[in-house]
DNA sequence: ACATATATGTAGCGATCGCTACGGAAAGTC
DNA sequence: GACTTTCCGTAGCGATCGCTACATATATGT
């Protein structure tokens, strides 16, 4: 994600003050890979500092706190590798071709071999410490939003006249989210993307033309 | 601290020395609910030894370290909630039948609503610090053997002329054992029994006559 | 130049972590 | 009884945790 500003990379500040002296979304891309390998609880604050090349004052002043820099970078996370392929399964006209090519991609994603495998959002606020509730919370509710956008596009697929109108999409949506969601631990348990492509066929095979 | 057993439920010791005060299995029984409800990592030491009413000697010196008492608390989660469970699927004949009673016996466990919900082999060891990793290692081992299960089981169908002979049962067992992770986390995000009633007939129609 | 405002690095706060040293208590053995 | 062995509770070890007080550095506004 290159900003490509010609001008100053670090943002242009209008108040007094020093200013920061690195930038802040290269800061934030090196913690979301530190969240992304080890999990929120198990990523210090002192290793976030060393990979994003700062000390913890700046860290405090730049994001608030780790919950807050966590959920920023898991932001950051959905909309690099996410959101073109959720986007996807909406513009493509045939539901059956979406929902391949979606998972098709996902298998993509999760064994990507330069990043850490395993979606963040499904796997980052696992076993959280009880104080860091809302950070589990904020996650669950993101992986709702995959029930839905699954919900909604098998709605138009019925609605379209390329589902059966008795298709159970509430259960089919579900079932194909809990897939995904088991990817991601299959993912990071080394599963090859063979392995992934296997199961997303299957994921595919559930809305096989009967 | 009253032992209060008429007859000794406390394991008969015969060497010298002073008997243990409380029963290892009752205890090991509290530290893997703790261990259920919470993971490996946010479950303290002083945590576990409210809720096995012992102090942290008595701990090591009956369960040798923190990772130790979990891997044998999972064990006997296995045993107890399990066991029964894979052993009715070898049993049961017909192929179809053994995976549709699995996995409606599976959202029976996972949503049963005096435990907590979810399996803790899926998720009690993600996102463990690294020095744990013999146990997230541990784990793995178990989840990897659900895919053999399934793998065996599939195979017997085929074998039993019930399922198809170009049946990819390497990608139908990959499959069931990834919704089976998918849905512990689905049950510990809290879904209704219901919901992963709906993934679990979506699990079975995998087997579908064609 | 001076005041103001923000960022920085050092250094360390209080709390919690897994784990253990220690001395006393409770059993068997003689 | 004394000796040995094992377990008990207390109390605290060193390490790490998230986070921050503080003094200093660097910018703007006037």
């Amino acid at each position: 994600m290159p900003a490509s500003d010609p001008a100053p990379k670090i943002s242009p500040h209008r108040t007094k003050g020093r200013p920061r002296s690195f930038d802040r979304e290269a800061a934030l891309e090196q913690a979301l890979k530190v969240f992304w390998e080890k999990g929120f609880a198990p990523a210090s604050i002192a290793e976030l500092c060393t990979a994003m090349g700062i000390n913890p004052p700046s860290l405090y002043a730049a994001f608030g706190n780790k919950a807050q820099l966590f959920l920023e970078a898991v932001g950051h996370y959905e909309r690099v590798f996410w959101d073109e392929t959720w986007d996807a399964m909406d513009g493509e006209p045939d539901v059956r071709r979406a929902i391949t090519t979606f998972f098709a991609e996902a298998t993509a994603i999760l064994t990507k071999p330069e990043a850490p495998c395993g979606c963040i959002v499904v796997l980052g606020a696992i076993n959280v410490p009880a104080e860091a509730r809302d950070v589990a919370d904020a996650l669950k509710a993101l992986r709702d939003e995959g029930r839905r956008l699954f919900l909604e596009r098998l709605r138009r697929g019925v609605v379209d006249g390329q589902l059966p109108a008795d298709t159970n999409v509430e259960a089919v949506a579900n079932t194909l989210n809990t897939l995904l969601q088991g990817m991601s631990i299959e993912a990071s348990d080394g599963a090859s993307r063979a392995q992934l492509d296997q199961v997303a066929d299957c994921a595919t095979a559930l809305l096989a033309k009967r």
